[in-house]
DNA sequence: TGGGTTCAGGACGAAACGGTCCAGCTAGGC
DNA sequence: GCCTAGCTGGACCGTTTCGTCCTGAACCCA
């Protein structure tokens, strides 16, 4: 989020500045050692050790750990939308998408296809395990798929996408074959699937250009 | 497998009838829960509940948790793999890649778009965390997508699809399309994103047909 | 029928893990 | 500068969980 705390402290009365950044380095070391690891193979003790905190200020931030995950929840899906928000909100032409396309796959391919999506892969940790951060998560791909398909309709809208197309679908469409993406390319360790997957989606989209550019 | 046991016993000197039945057993029940609740967070106390059996049979068959997972992961790509073979192996038309599509989407209606694939889950959970089952992932996955681009390769042969097609390319969007699709169907437990995914897929092999049927 | 091998049952141990507690320190309002 | 409320460090506890071990039953072959 660019005007709010991306990690939102609980409404208590009075919270230093040091009590912030203690919250705020749970969950980063969180956030690093989970998307290695996985939630569920990540311990309180590995997030104490890493974030150099200790075992009380865990649980004076955090009720427990399920809460802890549910904030991670929060935290990753702030910083995942605002770095889509970046690279989606003016969205407005093919090569745009392109370009989008093309971020994804460096910054996937910096480590070979390894971790996956970060949301991705709490997505099918969590799902069967916490409804609420289920329910978060739906949420959170949701909004993601919202910025794609805003920047679709205002292609549609300028007469560069055909009437027929329909943005949300595209947008699942293409949110579908990122994740898809992301876990073939995880699998693979290998980045090359991830670009298969988003290029498929983007002819797909192409055909739906009034003039297409092929 | 259809002339082979799906469940090959390790290289012992005798195996009983028994023996081979509880091992059976101990890979049906870990393959229900982990499916359920995933691999980490299913107890081999959990398993020997489900399956029937006690700690030191476990233990008799799989020199540890980890090995267990491992043997689940042959197990499960033989389940898949054979499934799939039947429904992809007589693949030679566009109609019978959309049938293919149905009888995944039903399946997974089944349950609310719940539990998503189960190789795809282990993909993401196991990844980063065994390299041994990661690997023999990967290597289904691409046995997968074999039974897809060879189906796209008869059609291709038989003038169905142009000449430019790229059958392996196809196939392995329609992969992430398809494991994509689980994702976001398991995410927001309504099978709809799954279906919109493997369209697009569809839509993207169609665009390859040489008479298109729209 | 007898002897050796394999299978079954479950008590047991050790370590890891989530979670509690408390004593001392720090910060911010008055 | 004092005082209260919040923050920190780490020892500690109970449970869970992986893994071991030992006893007895079932099985196979001669």
């Amino acid at each position: 989020m660019s005007d709010e705390q991306v990690a939102a402290p609980t409404n208590r009365r009075r919270i230093s500045q040091r009590g912030i950044a203690t919250r705020e380095r749970i969950l980063e070391a969180a956030n690093r050692l989970m998307l290695v690891r996985g939630v569920n193979a990540t311990t309180l003790d590995d997030i104490r050790e890493a974030s150099q905190t200790s075992k009380s200020q865990l649980y004076h931030h955090f009720a427990d750990k399920q809460e802890l995950v549910r904030a991670l929840v929060t935290y990753r899906g702030a910083l995942v939308l605002q770095r889509e928000r970046a690279g989606l909100e003016r969205l407005r032409s093919f090569s745009g998408l392109v370009r989008w396309r093309n971020a994804l796959v460096q910054a996937n391919s910096l480590n070979n296809g390894r971790y996956g999506c970060g949301l991705g892969s709490m997505a099918l940790e969590l799902s069967d395990q916490d409804e609420q951060a289920r329910s978060s998560l739906s949420e959170t791909f949701a909004a993601w798929e919202r910025l794609i398909s805003d920047g679709l309709h205002r292609m549609r809208d300028s007469g560069l996408l055909r009437r027929d197309a329909d943005p949300e679908k595209l947008a699942t469409g293409l949110m579908a074959a990122l994740q898809g993406g992301y876990l073939l390319a995880n699998a693979a360790h290998d980045v090359a699937p991830m670009e298969v997957a988003l290029d498929m989606a983007l002819e797909h989209v192409k055909s739906f250009l009034v003039q297409p550019s092929r």
